[in-house]
DNA sequence: TGTACATCAGTGAACGCGCGTTCACTGATGTAC
DNA sequence: TGTACATCAGTGAACGCGCGTTCACTGATGTAC
């Protein structure tokens, strides 16, 4: 076991160590979740004394904390990315239907190719504020719950989602996407094809659909 | 803070340290997480020397896999409880509903009140075959997975959900309760004052029982 | 009923590990004059 | 353009912690004769 990379440095100073600190803490998380973003290893990968790391973060929560809301922003690319492959639609409806299938469909592809990384954006404890915390956004500026949010203003926009029934609908479809997400990484699902797993995402997609 | 109980032993033979170490691994389960279910913490509240659990758990893996399994049952009782809970019911479209309801129910309540235990039961990643294993199973002798089963079967039978449907629902009700459970207790529902929890909760089911 | 002995549960001491964090420091940078 | 000096980023060494796990051991139990 080789490491990846030992940074050979000619200066005193580093250049932009939180940067480097912040790409070591998510490589961490891609293969070994939160508790795999420890200070010492994010600071060796930097080739930096361990202690370099408390210029740029207050302790290790805080630069956990950094690599979450990165990972957070990860998520939101990986949606963006669904809907952005999206072939354009016409009838309104069906548009705004196809939308809200490509948020899920992004968030589980996104949880199934970088388990790590879904799991440490999950691991800190947070509230309904830092769901829009613009450190957590992707490139056009939204977060993951800002995306799903939209997808389902759309829905009632088309008129196929009742006003009446929008407030709070983002937690309802959230809730079942993010336990798929669960179990077919951690969970009892972890076992299946590709094919079965496609099939389970896109029942349960339905399923949101039809009892939103 | 005192320990919460040192246990005085007067023979040199605990007596029944594998439940001892069980019961302490709960505990620490209860309130710390899987990551708090440590050898060391679980040997010292049973007042035995550390390197005494080796004679009944392999190591600490397994002694979290013991663990584990218990807060599976614990579930179990938490969703057989609630399937009790219920007045009798006439018509069995009517019945099988509510035994539905009532599992999502059950499992929700577990979450929200033991979220240690709760976490702790879904951190060992397990398959399917082990999602019906005896140790996980509650007094009534199923395992939270074949409560659900069987509600889903019940509904089957009282002609409320089409049997062509019926291969895999277990998985789209489980993801939408387990995501929901998630985000109460980790997530940004956490917040939530208890009226709001129980009508998200109301709501959710409601749907996945119009979706599936 | 007594006794030798195998079996097994628990002990005591120690190991190495990796971690977070603090201390007093040193080397480079950039700004004021 | 040159130089003193404040500022700040990184260093080196060390601390204490709690953990998992191994070793050779000792004390109690129960079974064979």
């Amino acid at each position: 076991m080789l490491k990846p990379e030992t940074p050979h440095r000619t200066t005193y100073r580093h250049g932009d160590l939180p940067h480097a600190l912040l790409e070591a803490g998510l490589a961490l998380a891609r293969d070994g979740g939160p508790d795999a973003v420890v200070l010492r290893e994010a600071t060796r990968r930097a080739g930096v004394a361990p202690n370099a790391a408390y210029r740029h973060f207050a302790d290790r929560q805080a630069l956990l904390q950094s690599v979450c809301a990165a990972a957070q922003a990860a998520l939101a690319d990986a949606i963006e990315d669904e809907l952005a492959a999206l072939p354009p639609t016409r009838p309104a409806a069906k548009r705004a239907r196809a939308r809200l299938r490509a948020v899920g469909a992004g968030y589980l592809r996104f949880a199934q190719a970088e388990p790590g990384l879904f799991r440490t954006a999950f691991s800190v404890s947070d509230d309904l504020d830092s769901s829009t915390d613009p450190a957590r956004a992707g490139r056009g500026g939204r977060t993951p719950f800002q995306l799903l949010a939209d997808a389902l203003d759309e829905l009632v926009d088309a008129g196929v989602l009742l006003a009446a029934r929008r407030p709070g609908a983002e937690f309802l479809a959230w809730s079942s996407v993010h336990g798929l997400g669960m179990l077919l990484i951690d969970g009892p699902l972890r076992a299946l094809t590709r094919e079965q797993r496609a099939a389970i995402t896109s029942r349960l997609l339905e399923m949101v659909e039809q009892g939103l």
